[in-house]
DNA sequence: ACTATATATGATCAACTATTCATATATTCG
DNA sequence: CGAATATATGAATAGTTGATCATATATAGT
């Protein structure tokens, strides 16, 4: 590390007048991928390849939904029962209202539906699809994994 | 909702001496579901057959990993060619060091693996399950979804 | 050893988010 | 109708995060 010192140094004089020069230029574009020697072919493969925006932005809503730790615990609980927004808050000693926001991002995305019995409002998985999202990541995690 | 305003008011009595009353227990447990009918077989089951706490923060953890659009759209271009930092920013039109960043962090999850090949790394996915996953999410989105 | 190229990383900052609190709304019952 | 119960929601706030900038490191070539 301590013997690196002057050769970093010097390196340094290198980096700085190529960050100036690239920064003078002013356009973005440049200075994405300035100087760099990039794979034409590979960047045009994944551009075909790409899937629409919308489906993946959907696609990351999903998982971004689900990326929490409070509302996976929620979904896979539901995936068992169907359960009130007081069973939900009991079980995971919550407030019921935060349990309601998280429910609300849940049915926002189509995830899970409601159905009122009374007063009381029962929550279930809307979509055969999360399962899946569910079972496949589960699988996954479950498998020991130990690298 | 003009003439709701005079039992809101009415209503609000109740619900302001409600909350002050579970405000001065104090106990966080009691507030949390105070007065509510819970469904304690149904939060039982909940418990019973919930994930251990771990695999459930693994899970969150990749789910949330894949929830970014950009890191979305790494993964889905990394399952068809490997590729290089410098490649994926200029697909991405962003920056080689966000993109860097955002490798690192599939790469916690071990969700990429790098090659090098002289001064290049050629990055490329990791894990069978995330394929899975993608494919799993992708059927989901691709669907007609008209509701 | 020095320069150049490719990638990684720490700091910063604005944007976003999860929870809580206070309050509103919906439904049932007397 | 009015009280009670169940749920929803807006505002406030602390914590998180994605992109950027500046800089560091790794490898290759000279």
């Amino acid at each position: 590390m301590r013997e690196i010192q002057e050769r970093e140094s010097i390196n340094l004089v290198y980096l700085k007048r190529r960050y100036l020069v690239k920064n003078q230029k002013g356009t973005k574009t440049n200075d994405l991928c300035g100087v760099r020697t990039v794979h034409i072919d590979r960047i045009e493969k994944a551009e075909r390849e790409s899937i629409p925006e919308s489906h993946l932005l959907r696609l990351a809503s999903i998982f971004k939904v689900l990326g929490d730790p409070t509302r996976l615990r929620i979904v896979t609980a539901l995936e068992g029962e169907e359960m009130c927004v007081c069973d939900i808050a009991a079980y995971l000693k919550l407030t019921e209202s935060a349990v309601s926001h998280q429910l609300r991002r849940l049915r926002e995305l189509n995830l899970i539906k409601n159905r009122r019995e009374g007063q009381i409002l029962f929550y279930s998985l809307d979509d055969s699809h999360v399962k899946d999202l569910l079972k496949t990541g589960l699988d996954h995690v479950t498998e020991s994994r130990t690298p």
